[in-house]
DNA sequence: TACAATATTGACAACGTTGTCAATATGAAG
DNA sequence: CTTCATATTGACAACGTTGTCAATATTGTA
């Protein structure tokens, strides 16, 4: 099936040995042996069994760091991802990728060459870097998307009703009276952003308001963004009444934003988000939020990734839920 | 050295064969084989050696959850340990262990029985637990610890000027004109909230204030704890008019009281607190903070853990890096 | 030139498990 | 009591690498 040691040595000419030793970078090798056996591997695209070397030298080339589950260190999707870490056989490993940062993709790519991984799940926006969405597709590894921005190919894929979400939230504003209704985007390669804009001018349109492009700001998902989105936004001739932010970093940057310029919540303007994954109630005065099922999202996603990997048959390929509302003090009627 | 299937097999007196087929609960073997099999097993204590699982089924028995690095999915903690996972050969795996908890025990169990693992870095309070603190001992596994409630046996270990930290901010409230300053505590088996509460009280007496165990509220190192313990706080016949909240998540509890309440930080009340960890300057007013050194504090404990895993040498076994005071916009001369 | 010292290379065992298949024991049916 | 089917057991190869040690080639020194 896959290229090893043995392939290489027979095509260089060589024993297996040798070519363990230019793989190791050991000394005893001559130059002109050592380049004929790194264009081999090169052609052969050869990579070491890294489960052969854990046995025979009796390492696992894998270091823990433990946390105490009562720490303030996760956020709700790291935590939930922490405690399926408790179940079944495996050890979830947690990677962040940067798309233009070579030192991660090249991780990435030994995780994913190297079959130290036996399958993946990928969080927005990974997927719309056509790189490593490649990569993982060339190399057939179990792959379970989490809200992808383009469904490919009959990849799974477990997702939100983003749209659903925001077209509610945004009709509850409405009746509260709002009709001018500031808008805190996140950035248009992450599906969930997209689906959710859509959802918020659907409402609109639906209430014969017209969606008005100045009052909606791209902004990135997190605090910076919404604090300069919300500065812009208020700084209006008509600024609006009631601000939506796409996430709730965006949300607490708004917030700090409002209180800088001493806009009273909700009294004077009210403040709602989406997301709702841990801190949403730690500031006051409480944001009223769409709740996105982010538990549950990373629940299945894993379950289906773990039948992918274990050639169990797939009931269903794609699984979207549903989003609440959760009602706190940062909404209230238009005075 | 460890117990293999083979030294199984011939206590028992069977074929390895056999041995394997009890472990993975395959059919075919009488009951009274199986018990004798058993039996040896659990006398040698015998686990199987994963690797060799591994590398004969071609399977890695790990699977990998990609995040995208602009996540916000990260508080400082987890983000360097994820950033210092694209350094070097090893994967790193984030566990959390809750002692009482027996899924979370036999995981941990495993890991390290198994040797799945090469080395461990250890968080408070884990090492308040003797069961595991046993166990790694046992397991002879290198193993570092981040500040320790009590350094054993030459473990070694990274930490911070928590006494110092605590020290100097206690000064500093003292300095504005605070002199009745009340102290959310976290648990007494966590080694930097004692350290904190010696320097708090050292400052105290340098400045001839008395301890006032009325205004010293145990609590624990979360919101809730930070929101109960304020509201007993300010429902005091003499209310302090500073608060000196000892993590970030408490003081986030203590800000969202105190505005419950109508009190205005820092107007009628200074607020401050330690760790530093994220979002102190992402709720308003801006929570002025004793930053911990995390980064430093896990960057270093990886890298000594690596060390003591390739057996390399260790030039110094206990660091403690200094912390610093960020001034922000919730604290105020006392008026 | 001869000899020792050193550099290079390879044959082969070892790591600890699971999969294959043959050998044997057991039970059922005639 | 046979015969056949099935359940139980074990011998041995295989997985892909690295470590050991011996064999050979090269270099330096007298």
């Amino acid at each position: 099936m896959s290229v090893t040691i043995r392939d290489v040595a027979k095509k260089a000419g060589c024993s297996i040995k040798t070519v363990s030793r230019v793989v190791n970078q050991e000394a005893h090798v001559t130059p002109d042996l050592r380049d004929r056996v790194l264009a081999v591997i090169d052609e052969l695209g050869y990579v070491p069994n890294i489960s052969a070397r854990r046995l025979v030298q009796n390492r696992s080339y894998m270091i823990c760091i433990l946390l105490h589950a009562s720490g303030v260190f996760q956020s709700s999707l790291i935590s939930k991802v922490l405690d399926l870490g408790y179940e079944g056989n495996y050890d979830i490993l947690i990677q962040t990728y940067y798309p233009a940062f070579s030192r991660s993709q090249s991780k990435i790519a030994s995780l994913i060459n190297e079959r130290r991984i036996d399958g993946l799940v990928t969080t927005p926006p990974c997927d719309s870097d056509p790189y490593l969405i490649n990569m993982i597709q060339q190399s057939k590894l179990p792959h379970v998307h989490i809200a992808p921005i383009n469904p490919t190919g009959g990849t799974p894929y477990v997702s939100a009703e983003d749209y659903t979400g925001a077209y509610q939230m945004t009709e509850r504003l409405i009746g509260l009276g709002h009709y001018r209704i500031g808008l805190l985007m996140g950035l248009r390669n992450h599906r969930t952003s997209l689906d959710r804009l859509y959802g918020f001018r659907a409402a609109l349109e639906r209430n014969d308001l017209a969606f008005n492009e100045q009052l909606a700001i791209d902004s990135e998902n997190n605090f910076p963004g919404g604090y300069n989105a919300t500065k812009i936004l208020m700084g209006l001739k008509q600024p609006p009444s009631a601000i939506f932010a796409l996430s709730d970093e965006a949300a607490a940057g708004a917030l700090f934003a409002l209180n800088e310029l001493g806009i009273k919540v909700p009294h004077q303007v009210s403040l709602v988000s989406f997301g709702d994954m841990g801190f949403s109630h730690q500031i006051w005065p409480g944001i009223t939020a769409v709740k996105y099922p982010v538990e549950q999202i990373v629940e299945q996603s894993v379950e289906m990734l773990i039948k992918l990997v274990e050639d169990r048959p797939l009931d269903v390929k794609q699984m979207i839920f549903p989003t609440t509302i959760i009602e706190r003090g940062s909404t209230a009627r238009k005075e």
